[in-house]
DNA sequence: GCGTCCAGGTCTACC
DNA sequence: GGTAGACCTGGACGC
């Protein structure tokens, strides 16, 4: 493998460790990455054929944040392709991302107020790509939280490919083009997705067609964004919102359950009915900014828990 | 050990 | 446009 090294500024506040270690366990760019001691080995596809590993650590503080990169390709790359992995390292860091306004919202909040403490300088990051997301949001769908890792770990394994770099082994998530070839009932037995097979494999060949990139996305309205992704088999309202780079609030029964508990002191009698009622109230009350709400809430469910006496995880 | 129930939604048919 | 019912299947739970 080839390396070069790199290093990029963030806006401050910025934790590295926070933002790439989730404390809920949620991965940065792909699931098997391996966190140690303040780095991370992970990896991304820059183009079909362009499977790149990453370690990354910071070289920063919080208020003054900085990390180094080390990128591992399999081919030498050209000076395009070394600024391209630099600026989309720095997207998927949100290093660039100014969350000063969120923080002066969220210090008046009765709820904010304490998250914003305890996970201080944490970023919500983008996912790896649209498949990767629609994969996560499809194998949220019914089923509990270990069944879904149970389903995303054998996509991984079985259709992911393998990065080996620097005494690791990452594996980044399958193309569109590899699932949309395999037969659906092959990915029910061997990854257990059950309905979810036949709308994984249509949503991959829907993408392996022209279809909007995250940053495509991004560029359009929330509204364009999100009616575009519901065009994709198996994709609705709450998936949508995973998958779309604009700030959403991607509520399911599980964290209706946990906000409606936070501002209302006591559980919903029905959470799905909950739901319109409890994203209204989130746009009404931290607007643009809900989608950094629900992340700091969903990472800090001990501590709120123990700070508002209410069983939330 | 065995049976039952249901989960971190979505689609479709029917009204 | 609103809504009941079906959808896979592994794991939790009660017995």
């Amino acid at each position: 493998m080839q390396s070069f090294t790199f290093e990029l500024e963030c806006l401050p506040p910025y934790s590295f460790e926070l933002t790439v270690h989730k404390p809920a366990g949620w991965s940065w760019l792909t699931r098997n990455e391996v966190y140690e001691n303040g780095t991370i080995w992970s990896g991304i596809r820059l183009a079909l054929d362009t499977a790149v590993g990453l370690k990354l650590r910071s070289v920063g503080t919080v208020d003054k944040p900085r990390v180094r990169c080390e990128a591992f390709t399999r081919r030498e790359p050209s000076t395009e392709k070394k600024s391209e992995l630099q600026r989309v390292v720095r997207k998927k860091l949100s290093a660039d991302e100014d969350i000063r306004e969120f923080y002066s919202i969220a210090r008046k909040d009765p709820v904010l107020r304490e998250v914003v403490n305890d996970l201080y300088g944490m970023r919500d990051t983008p996912m790896a790509d649209v498949f990767a997301a629609a994969i996560l949001a499809v194998t949220l769908q019914m089923a509990p939280w270990k069944r879904s890792i149970q389903m995303m770990n054998s996509l991984l394994e079985i259709y992911g490919e393998k990065i080996d770099f620097d005494n690791k082994a990452i594996t980044i998530w399958p193309t569109p083009q590899r699932l949309a070839t395999v037969e659906a009932e092959e990915l029910r037995k061997r990854c257990m997705l059950g309905y979810r097979a036949q709308n994984l494999k249509t949503i991959a060949q829907t993408l392996t067609k022209p279809f909007p990139s995250l940053e495509d996305l991004e560029r359009m309205t929330p509204q364009e964004a999100k009616k575009k992704l519901m065009e994709l088999r198996g994709i609705g309202e709450y998936s949508a919102d995973i998958i779309s780079p604009h700030p959403g609030f991607a509520l399911d029964v599980w964290s209706a359950k946990i906000f409606h508990k936070l501002l209302f002191r006591e559980e919903p009698k029905d959470p799905r009915t909950a739901i319109p009622r409890l994203r209204r109230i989130a746009e009404e009350r931290w607007g643009k900014w809900r989608g950094y709400a629900f992340i700091y809430v969903l990472n800090d469910l001990d501590n709120l828990s123990k700070k508002f006496n209410l069983k939330l995880s």
